[in-house]
DNA sequence: TATTTACATGAACAATTGTTCATGTAAATA
DNA sequence: TATTTACATGAACAATTGTTCATGTAAATA
């Protein structure tokens, strides 16, 4: 089974290619050369520049749909679900960060219709998490608070950890960063 | 003193032509057409696509380092350095909001050694942010959590406003804003 | 054994790209 | 009036880019 090794590794070094470049920044030419193979020979891997990009953006999106569906449909409280969603995310961080990294940094080098059907899914996830935090307020768990401003607040405090990770820059202990940030989000940064 | 008039009609389409697409996806072309003029022209008004990059990053980077060290040498608590961080970010975004896209978005796309400067001014200003935080802890008044895990959780809290304000998506009250944001930070998205 | 599969090569392509050059012109300035 | 300034044009460039094509080959499969 060792049949799709070579394709693999191409995924994997075109990755973290193109993370470290960027998508438009990275051609064809360099991923062959880290490949140590022609850029023809790329092609027996992909169908495009264009659909590689496709491949790692929907399929790390769809991990985050189907986790937050569990979450969403799991019987635990709204803070619970909000708990949950930051540990989702620090799990998938930990698993691709460099997936998580293009789908923060390079969905914008989707072209249409791809592009309206990414952003499209992307405003559903933040609806999603919109209706958690909309919930614990009606259940008086949760401040009040602008509704929009804490859910994009919220998961923006979540968007950076790949980045660090991705640097090897972050002591990388999924427990403690979910303790620390779940603090962060609930009680904030002030004593008492 | 219209003279300068043209120049400026220049930056600011190519300003938002850049946010719009992306730094490698707009072409000198792409500009000129906007502005209804040859390619050639750009040349006159600009050395390099390059260097208009750099000129718009450098200078609201600069930007906010002026800020934060006004901030940092002013006499008030640690707390209130704080909420005039989150302060600044807001108005920043209100008066240059393109400017702080490309600033998230586009330094990628530096190159050396403008690229190396622009990371250690980042590494600077991140610092800066994390002595306020660690004066606070010092005093009493922040919980004493993970220090580069809060700080960059607080700065993440405010990279995502210039998003939604230059999709004309979001109510803008800076005032608003800021108490928003403010209340998130300090005491976190609980009740009690 | 015959054939399919997965990977590999080198040459060539058409299009796109940033930039330069020689040249021009209307308005402001000396 | 003479000259500088700011803006403008069209043609041309060399380099880069994604992709295709005809062809090959070792190993796995039928």
């Amino acid at each position: 089974m060792g049949k799709i090794t070579k394709r693999e590794r191409f995924l994997e070094t075109s990755l973290k290619l193109i993370n470290e470049k960027g998508f438009k920044a990275t051609t064809m030419r360099d991923i062959a050369q880290k490949l140590n193979c022609e850029v023809a020979n790329i092609y027996n891997y992909v169908d495009s520049k264009q659909s590689l990009l496709e491949t790692y953006l929907f399929g790390i999106s769809n991990e985050f749909h189907a986790a937050i569906d569990t979450i969403i449909e799991s019987k635990v409280t709204s803070e619970e679900k909000l708990r949950l969603i930051i540990r989702t995310h620090i799990d998938l961080m930990v698993k691709k960060p460099y997936e998580l990294a293009l789908l923060v940094n390079e969905w914008r080098n989707l072209k249409e219709p791809k592009l309206g059907s990414f952003l499209a899914e992307r405003v559903v996830y933040e609806n999603k998490v919109k209706v958690v935090i909309q919930e614990g307020v009606e259940e008086g768990v949760f401040k009040n608070l602008d509704l929009e401003i804490v859910t994009y607040t919220f998961l923006s405090t979540l968007r950076w950890l790949h980045d660090k990770y991705t640097d090897h820059n972050l002591d990388i202990n999924p427990d403690k960063i979910e303790k620390q940030i779940s603090e962060f989000v609930f009680s904030g940064i002030c004593k008492k």
